[in-house]
DNA sequence: CTGAAAGCGCTAACAC
DNA sequence: GTGTTAGCGCTTTCAG
C-alpha cells in the first residue's frame, strides 16, 4: 500500500443543493424534496438526486435551512460547571428526550462564571437555538427572564421564578428528611449536619433536616455546622461536631464530597464508621460508590431531571404561552455501608 | 409590588435589522455597520442605531450572518463521554483557546456510542461548523478522513493518523516510565503493573511501563495483570498479582479508578499501603487527591492539550492544506502518600 | 409530479 | 458617509 502523505488534504468546498440538481439534471426543487423526504418525487429522480448527493457527498448545510424555517432544531443547554458530574446525568436525559424529538444538543459551560454564563446564554440567543436549558445557572432572575421573552427557556436545579419558565429539580428538603427519617430508624438521636454554605440546594437540605428533626421530636438536638460542599469543609464541619457534648452518634453532610471529608476527620478522631457513628451523604456521586466509601447517600433521579426539562421545553414549543410549571421530583434514599444501629440515644 | 402573573410571558419574535433600521431612521446597512462596529459610520446615526437596537432589544442573527460570510465562528467538540471528568479539563482549555480567538464552542457527547458520535460528527457538520475537535473518539479512521476533507479537524488523545488531521496528546509511555522510574528510585523492584485492557492508552502505558522495566534493568520481574480502568477491574488485577510469589512491593495501575481497586484489594489482603507495597495510578483525576486515597500518580497537562487542538485548528484555518502536525505532551509525576522506600527488594 | 420565483436576515461590494 | 443591490443555500408557495 502506497504512503500517500497529505495529498487528500485539500479541502473541498461544500456543494450545494445546486451541484446536486445539475449533476442529476432536475431543478433544485426536487433536490429540495427529495432531502426532506417528500413524497411526491418521482422514483427515477429521487434515485437519481440520491446517486448525485453520494457523489459530490453533498451535505444539507443547516444553516441556510435554519434561516427559511425559522427554526434551528437545536437546543441549547447552559451548565454551570462541566467538572461536576452531576451534570453530566442531566445532559443525557436531556440529550435522551431531545434526540427522540428530532432535535439536537448544543452544550456550552459557564466554568462557575457569571460572566461567562452570560454570554454562553447570549451566543446561544444569537444562535437561535429553539429553546435554551439552563442547568444550574447562577444568572440573574432579571437576565433569564429577558431571554425568556425571545426564547423558550427551562430551568434545572434552581429556585428561579420567571413568567412561562419551567423548572425541574429534585425535592431536597424531601432528601435530607429521608437522610433523618433513616438515622432515627437506627435509633438515632444525635444528628448533626454539615451544610453547604451557599452551594445549590443548601438552603432545602438544611431546611429539610431541620423539619425532620423536628417532625420526629429530637428538635433540641439539632445542630448544624458550616461546609461548602467542598471535602475540606465537610472535614472541619465535622472535626468542629466532633468536639460536642453529646458527641453526635449520625452525621448527614450536604452533599457526597463533604461527607468524604466527614469520614476522614472521623477516621482521624480515632473513631470507627459505622460502628461509633453513622454518615450519611447526599447526591449519590461516583465517589459515593466507591467500595472503600461505600456510603449511604440520597440519590436524586438526574437522569429524569433532564428528561423532564427537554420534556417541558417541548411543550412549551406546542402552547408557548403556558403558566410556567415547576416540577419537584422524588429524590430517594440507597442505603450503603457508612450506616448502622446507634449504640446509644438520648 | 403588584404580582406580574403570566402577563409577560407572550413570546415576541426577533426583531430584524430593518426593525431596527426603520426605528432609528436609517438604511439597514448603517445597521449593519453599526453591529459590525465599522467605523465608517457618523456618530449621531451610531446612536440612533444603538438607541433603537436597545429599545427593540435587537440580537444579531448569527444563522443570518454565518449564512452570507461562510462561517459560523462555532468549534464543535465531540466528546467521548462527558461522564470522563479528563475531558471537562481538556474542554476548559479548548473554551480559553477559542474564546480569545473570538470562537464559540460547542460541546456534544458521543456517550461512548459510536453511532452517536457519528450522528454529532454528521450534525457538526451540517452546522457548518468552522471546525471540528474530537476528544477520546470512537471514530474510525475512514469517517474521520472524510469528514476532514470538508472542515477541519483536530484529534485529542487518540492515535488517529489521516492527512490533514492533528492530533495532540500525551506521552503515556512515558508517563508509565515515570512511574516506574518513581518506584524504582525508591528500591523497588518486584514492580507489577494491572492495565486497561483496550481502553485509551493502555497499550501505551503497557509498553511505557515494560520498556521502562527492561531499561532499568529489572525486566525479568514484569508481571502485567489485566484490567479495564474500573475499580472492579483493579481490584481484580491486583488480587492476581498479590498471589504471585515473590509478592510484589509495588504496583502500577494504569490509571486511577483501577489504583483505588488495588487499594482495596491490598487493605483486603491485609497489607498496609505505602508501608507494605507502593501503588501509583495514573491520570491525577479528583479521585487522586481526596484524602484518604492521596495516591501517587501522573499528570497529565489536560488544559493544555485542549488549548493545543485548538491552537492546532486556529492554525489550519490560517494554512489548510500544511502537513499534520501530532504533538505529544510530557506528564509528570505526583507524588502523594501511597509511595514509600521498598522494604524488600530483589 | 415538477419548476420558477420569492424570500429568510444579513453582509459586502458598488454607487451616490 | 450612506443607501442600493445582489446574493449566501435553502424552503415554500404557486403555476404549469
Amino acid at each position: 500500500m502506497p504512503l500517500t502523505l497529505d495529498q487528500h488534504s485539500r479541502r473541498v468546498k461544500h456543494p450545494t443543493i445546486i451541484d446536486v440538481a445539475a449533476l442529476a439534471g432536475v431543478s433544485k426543487s426536487v433536490v429540495s424534496r427529495v432531502m426532506r423526504e417528500d413524497p411526491t418525487v418521482g422514483p427515477a429522480r429521487r434515485e437519481a438526486v440520491m446517486a448525485a448527493a453520494g457523489e459530490l457527498g453533498y451535505r444539507p448545510n443547516a444553516v441556510a435551512r435554519s434561516l427559511v424555517q425559522q427554526r434551528t432544531f437545536n437546543i441549547g443547554v447552559i451548565v454551570s460547571d462541566l467538572h461536576n458530574l452531576f451534570f453530566a446525568e442531566i445532559l443525557d436525559g436531556i440529550g435522551a428526550a431531545a434526540a427522540s424529538a428530532g432535535y439536537q444538543v448544543l452544550v456550552t459551560s459557564g466554568s462557575l462564571l457569571q460572566s461567562n454564563e452570560a454570554r454562553a446564554l447570549e451566543t446561544m440567543v444569537q444562535l437561535r437555538t429553539d429553546g435554551i436549558i439552563l442547568a444550574g445557572s447562577q444568572l440573574s432572575t432579571e437576565t433569564i427572564r429577558a431571554a425568556s421573552r425571545r426564547v423558550p427557556m427551562a430551568v434545572v436545579t434552581s429556585a428561579i421564578r420567571a413568567p412561562g419558565v419551567d423548572t425541574v429539580a429534585t425535592d431536597d428538603v424531601r432528601g435530607a428528611a429521608l437522610a433523618v427519617a433513616h438515622l432515627a430508624s437506627l435509633g438515632h438521636g444525635w444528628i448533626s449536619m454539615v451544610d453547604g454554605g451557599t452551594g445549590a440546594g443548601s438552603a432545602e437540605r438544611c431546611e429539610g433536616y431541620a423539619q425532620a428533626m423536628h417532625q420526629i421530636g429530637i428538635g433540641q438536638y439539632i445542630r448544624i455546622a458550616p461546609g461548602d460542599y467542598t471535602e475540606e469543609g465537610g472535614h472541619q464541619g465535622a472535626t468542629r461536631l466532633l468536639e460536642m457534648k453529646p458527641r453526635p452518634t449520625a452525621i448527614y453532610a450536604a452533599n457526597d464530597l463533604s461527607a468524604i471529608g466527614a469520614l476522614n476527620a472521623i477516621a482521624e478522631a480515632g473513631l470507627e464508621v459505622p460502628r461509633d457513628i453513622s454518615v450519611v451523604g447526599h447526591d449519590n456521586t461516583a465517589l459515593a460508590a466507591l467500595r472503600h466509601v461505600s456510603l449511604t447517600t440520597v440519590h436524586q433521579p438526574r437522569f429524569q431531571i433532564g428528561e423532564m426539562a427537554m420534556r417541558a421545553l417541548l411543550r412549551r414549543f406546542e402552547r408557548p404561552t403556558a403558566r410556567a410549571r415547576h416540577e419537584l421530583l422524588e429524590p430517594h434514599l440507597v442505603v450503603r455501608e457508612t450506616t448502622a444501629r446507634a449504640r446509644s440515644s438520648p
